[in-house]
Formats: C-alpha cells, structure tokens, sequence
DNA sequence: TACCATGTTCCTTATAAAGAAACGTCCGTT
DNA sequence: AACGGACGTTTCTTTATAAGGAACATGGTA
C-alpha cells in the first residue's frame, strides 16, 4: 500500500496534564451548577471530548472528582473539597488578617479589605473583606484577580512594587476598569509617588463608581509588599478633613497585620 | 563497543503528572510552616528532586505554588488558594448545612457534625461541626478520611448504603479506632440492621473514648446516602431516657438538610 | 423505527515525564 | 583561604503515555 498523505497529522496542543486538569477544576468551581456532562465540560474548557475523557478519569481516580453512576454526569469530588478546605484553613493570611480588619472596621466604621499581590501574575485578589454589622461579607470581587493599577488597595501595592516590577506593569496597558480610572501613565506615575510620600494611597471611583478608598502596603518578612490593607467608603460620607485621620488607622492595621505575618513593620527594599 | 549491562534500567514509577501535582499540594496544605526547601518536600512526597523540580516548575506557570526569589523555597501560590476559596465557597453543602446543624444544637444542646461520604473512597469526613456557645469549631478530624465502619456518623452511613457496596467494605478489616470500636463482623451487621430500623445510629465511645453518638442519613437528590448528621456529647450526660428523643430531633435536622440539598426527605433505593 | 446526543473505547504517533548524574552557588566550618 | 555539604538547577536518555481522530454502545425522543 502507498502511505497516502490523505490526513494533516493535526497539530497537537501543547501536551500539559497539570494544567489541564487545573483548567477543569477551575472551570466547574466557576461554572454555575452541581454536576455537568462530559461534552458540557468539554465545550467549556475547550477539549476533545476523549482527552477530557481521560483527564476526568484520572482526576477521578484521585477522588478529585466524581461521577453520578447513574446519569454518568461528573461533579466536585470530596478529595478535592477536602485539600480546598484544609487550605482555605491552612493559609493564615486570611484568619491572620482578620482581627486587624475588624479592628479597622471598628476604628473607621467603614468596610475593610484585604488584597494579596501575586508576583507572577503581577495582580492583586481580595482575599478578604469585612463590614461593620456582619462579620464577612462574600459580596465583592472576592477570589478575583484584579489589577494593581486601579484602586487603594492596588496603587497601594503598585507604589512599593521593585522597580523594575512597576516598568513591566506600567508599561502595559492600563485597564480602565471605571470612567474615573487613570488610564494615563504619566498621571499614575505622579499619583504612586504621592503614595509613597503619604505611606498611603487614596483614590475616588477609580475601581468602583461613586466609592472611596484608602489603602496601605503591607509588607513580607523580606520586606517586600505582599498586599495591602484598605478601606472604602461611599463618597458621599467621605470627608477630605478626616482623610489622614482615617489613612492613619489603615496605616496601622496595615503594620499589625505585617507583624503578625512575622513580617517587618516597615519596608526594608523599594 | 560492547554493550555493557552496567546499569539496571531502574524501575521508574507510574507516570501520573496529575496524582505528583496534587500530591505535592496535599503534602503542602498538611505541612507545617509557611514555606518549604526544594528537597525538604521531595523527601516528604517520596520523589526525586530532579522530577519534583519540573513539577514545581509546572505548578509554578499556572500560578499554583510560588518561589522566593532570594531564597529559592516554594510556598503555596495564589492561584491556588485562589481555586481553594472559591471551592470552598462554591459547594453548597457544608454552607446549606450549617442553619441544620445550628438548628440541632439550638434543640439538644449538644454538638453537631456533618459528614460527608466518598463513594470512590469508601470512606467518609467531617465536614462541619457546630458547638453551642462557638459558631464553628475546627478541632477535631475535620477534612480528614475516616472509615464508616465507627461512629454514629458512620455507621448512619454505611447502614443504608447499596448492599454490594456495603459486603465490600464490610469484607475488609474493620480498623479499630478505639477499645470500643465494633471489630466484629456479625455484630457490626446486627448493629446496622438496629439502624436501619431505628432510621439512626446511636454508638459509644467507637470513635472517642467516653463519647456517645447519634446519626442520621442523609440522602441525596438520586435517593443515595450522600452523608449524615449526627450529634455527639460526653457519656456521663448521656441519658437513655431522653436518646429517642434526640435521635428524632437529629432526623429531622437531617431531612431538612436532604431537602436543602435538593435531595429527597426519605431513601428511594436501599 | 430512525435519529441524535451522550459517555466510552480503540488506535497511532509525537512528546514530555522520569530518573540519574553533574553543575554552580551559597553557607558554615576548618 | 580552602574545604565540605547542602541547596536549587540543568542536562541527558529512554520510554511510557497524552493527544486527538474515529468508531462504538447506549438511551432517550420524534
């Protein structure tokens, strides 16, 4: 026989089980519903109904995920609840910060947050946030990445960043995430050395339309910002005369958070 | 040359990318501290460092895990706790369980549990638990594997699982977690048989010494076992008079919770 | 009955996973 | 200064397996 060239060999995608499996796992915690069909999954992940076939079996085998004997439709399974739940639990971050928030809150009377920054993406989450009459609030862009660009809590970051670190991220395209963000490099250059001068970043409606915020940096035990502590508040309510009175309580959650985290009170690198 | 069979191929371990990764994460999330030495880890997850460096670089590209750069150690990544929360957010259960559980300690006094089972494990967790003057408590073998075969919690489990699934498990060694932990087959199936009929489980000291237990299934939307609900005090307050009556306020609490979950208030298939 | 969608299996080929060994670097000690 | 040991990293070869196309069995429906 004469190997006809009837088929393009149909160029592969780059071969990486790990972030495959993530990708799924990502994709149902995000989707809406309990459990999902195998064509649905892979529609929505993008895969050939096969290799997302044996994707699932081995994330199933791993008790990652399960399957409905029945329906033959694939859902969470309490392996991978039980390593969510151990580290939501585990990372103190989250429970460290917690009292210092609400001591913020008690302070200002205005709802706390927490951003973390994630150097390798180089964007910030809220990890957490905490309102004046309940204790959490899971409202909000939770779980988010978010840029450092916009917003309190991120020039807060953005302003203690390395160098270097701040180029790359000034040099990109600044999302304009509201009418009131700054889209302009030179202005949010201007703006990150008042920060830096205050210790403290303020901004109006440059995350969300119609709110305030006032962020500080929190610093790693190497001395490197690792997030930031932040309040907002509707503008109506804010008043410039009580801003620094206001920056000063931020300032100081934000350093004994910092000290809880074993790390430095201050900044020891720019 | 010759070929020379100088050196034994040596056998290489199952190639799984996915059980490594999650391996690793697991290990992360249990271990003590914040962050870990390269070597450190592949000692506690049994690899070479070789191989668990590419699976690090791995988790590190999607964002699961991050490095210190001046250090060179790895600690858990953003994107992870990232997935973790939003997990931990997402399944509904342990958040629609906790009016029930709250309920059940508001009616008896006593602690709640819930616990959740793993068909392809076999086994069961604690996914909550509820004390009467504190909201949550994380004491306990909370998100940790524990056999269905000891226990309120447990045996409500095992007692109305499928008959086939239920001779395999009863086929292995029944592990003894305390003195008085039922290692006996026939008596275990005699004890289940009391709790089939009962609709619960009441148990002593299987699980913790000095304890006593009451359970109840709780059945999910395609009419199986999916967990169970159960209540737990120190034996000295234990009265028996008062057990049928608890027991009934702990069936209801798990039915409320069946229908919560969208499952049905009574077992279609046995 | 024919149809369509589903989850599953089979198959081939190219690729990246595994493990061993060597490398460069940074420590503390000698 | 020189050593020893630990670290994270790189290079290399082999080969198991991930990927994707296509065919399959099944179940519900028109």
């Amino acid at each position: 026989m004469e190997p006809s060239a009837v088929k393009e060999p149909a160029r592969r995608e780059t071969r990486d089980p790990v972030a495959r499996a993530f990708a799924v796992l990502l994709w149902m915690v995000d989707a809406p519903g309990m459990s999902w069909g195998l064509r649905e999954i892979a529609t929505g992940v993008a895969m050939h109904p096969s290799t997302l076939y044996r994707v699932l079996s081995h994330l199933q085998a791993g008790g990652l995920i399960q399957q409905d004997s029945e329906t033959g439709r694939y859902s969470l399974g309490l392996g991978f609840l039980r390593l969510a739940w151990k580290a939501a639990d585990h990372h103190s971050v989250r429970e460290v910060a917690l009292p210092g928030l609400k001591g913020l809150v008690d302070a200002t009377g205005e709802t706390a947050l927490l951003a973390l920054y994630d150097p390798s993406r180089q964007e910030m989450m809220l990890a957490a946030t905490v309102d004046s009459p309940h204790p959490i609030r899971q409202i909000r862009q939770i779980a988010e990445w978010l840029p450092v660009t916009a917003g309190a809590t991120g020039l807060a970051i953005l302003a203690f960043l390395p160098e270097a670190e701040q180029r790359t991220i000034l040099a990109r395209p600044l999302p304009a995430l509201t009418p009131q963000t700054t889209t302009n490099r030179a202005m949010l250059e201007q703006a990150l050395a008042r920060v830096r001068a205050q210790e403290y970043a303020l901004t109006r409606g440059e995350r969300t339309p119609g709110a305030v915020g006032i962020g500080a940096p929190i610093f790693g035990p190497a001395g490197r910002v690792i997030g930031s502590v932040g309040i907002t508040l509707p503008e109506q309510r804010f008043q410039p005369a009580s801003a620094s009175q206001q920056a000063e309580c931020v300032i100081g959650a934000a350093r004994t958070i910092a000290e809880q985290l074993g790390g430095s009170a201050h900044r020891t690198t720019r």
